[in-house]
DNA sequence: AACGCGACCTGCGAGC
DNA sequence: TGCTCGCAGGTCGCGT
């Protein structure tokens, strides 16, 4: 569930708790969290006991913690390890005081130095599993490091999350590669959009919100698909994002670090999203009544008002 | 290259 | 009340 604010927000707590600061011990709680990391939950423990996190940086939706002297890591082996992290679709990182009762869906426990003032557990907490840790390898990259509103952007990225396109709020993000290759595919715009290789942090909810704010159908093929049009849904996604990310903003410096994945959307009116059989409020607004329809798009529920974001007829668009 | 689909999971609500 | 079933959905990998 969360997609790129969501993450953004986590990244942003999560910084000013951990860097800096060694990881003294780890507790798998369910081994299944750690299913991307090969080597298993002893080498993972393993690596990360006695290693220091420097920063916390984001790509896409993937979130990892560059670290120092992880131990059982020859120094010539690569130019770094990172601890990474994906929420998936229930994931939370948690910053907690010892006391605090384990979570009912606490998977993994990491024990950080002393420092004043501040929680001693990271916990990652994931209901469903579809999120998780691993260790991945840092890797030179000569696009400018992993951008994604990192403070301290590294010439390195994971390399499990190297093939994770730039999103629309990173500042290198360049519309006209983006454009470029949204022309050289031969798919529907929706399915463009969820195509973290291509643009990442955008999940099927904010597609949605983009695609109605920009009314255009989620079927729209790309190939055939203007610039002006690629530029609007690039730009409502954008708008979509930030005021979400505003939002998320509020609770920053609580004890928290908090990624309730419903949290994210639900507090806020979504325009498109969950409105299936309500009206469009952009027809409402002009007087005309249009309900909102659901539809089966990639397995999953596509939300869209069949007014302002018209299928093509004779499949002319 | 594109695309569909299954696998991975748990919880919840609807329907019987 | 208790059961089954559909649904929620990010990512990866495989078959076509």
């Amino acid at each position: 569930m969360p997609e790129l604010p969501e993450v953004e927000v986590v990244r942003r707590g999560l910084v000013s708790w951990v860097r800096g600061r060694t990881i003294t011990s780890v507790d798998v709680l369910d081994p299944r969290s750690l299913r991307r990391h090969a080597l298993g939950p002893e080498d993972f423990a393993g690596n990360l006991e006695g290693a220091r996190v420097l920063d916390v940086v984001r790509r896409g939706k993937f979130l990892w913690m560059p670290l120092a002297d992880t131990p059982a890591v020859s120094a010539d082996a690569a130019p770094g390890v990172a601890l990474m992290a994906h929420l998936g679709m229930s994931g939370q990182l948690l910053m907690q005081d010892p006391g605090v009762p384990d979570e009912k869906h606490l998977k993994v426990r990491l024990r950080l130095s002393p420092a004043a003032g501040m929680p001693e557990q990271l916990r990652f907490v994931d209901q469903r599993i579809f999120g998780g840790l691993f260790l991945t390898s840092l890797i030179p990259t000569d696009d400018g490091g992993p951008g994604g509103l990192a403070e301290t952007p590294l010439p390195l990225i994971a390399e499990e999350a190297a093939h994770i396109a730039r999103d629309p709020l990173d500042p290198c993000f360049s519309f006209d590669d983006f454009y470029r290759r949204l022309r050289a595919r031969k798919t529907g715009l929706k399915r463009a959009l969820l195509d973290q290789g291509l643009v990442s942090g955008i999940g099927n909810i904010y597609a949605d919100e983009a695609l109605w704010k920009a009314r255009l159908h989620y079927a729209r093929p790309t190939d055939t698909l203007r610039r002006a049009d690629a530029l609007r849904v690039l730009d409502a996604a954008r708008e979509v994002m930030l005021d979400a990310l505003a939002a998320g903003g509020t609770s920053f410096d609580s004890l928290y670090v908090n990624v309730n994945g419903a949290s994210g959307y639900f507090d806020r009116s979504l325009n498109a999203y969950g409105r299936e059989g309500l009206e469009c409020k952009r027809c409402a607004a002009a007087g005309r009544v249009s309900l909102m329809k659901r539809e089966q798009f990639m397995n999953r529920s596509s939300y869209t008002c069949p007014v302002c974001q018209p299928k093509p007829r004779n499949g002319r668009w």
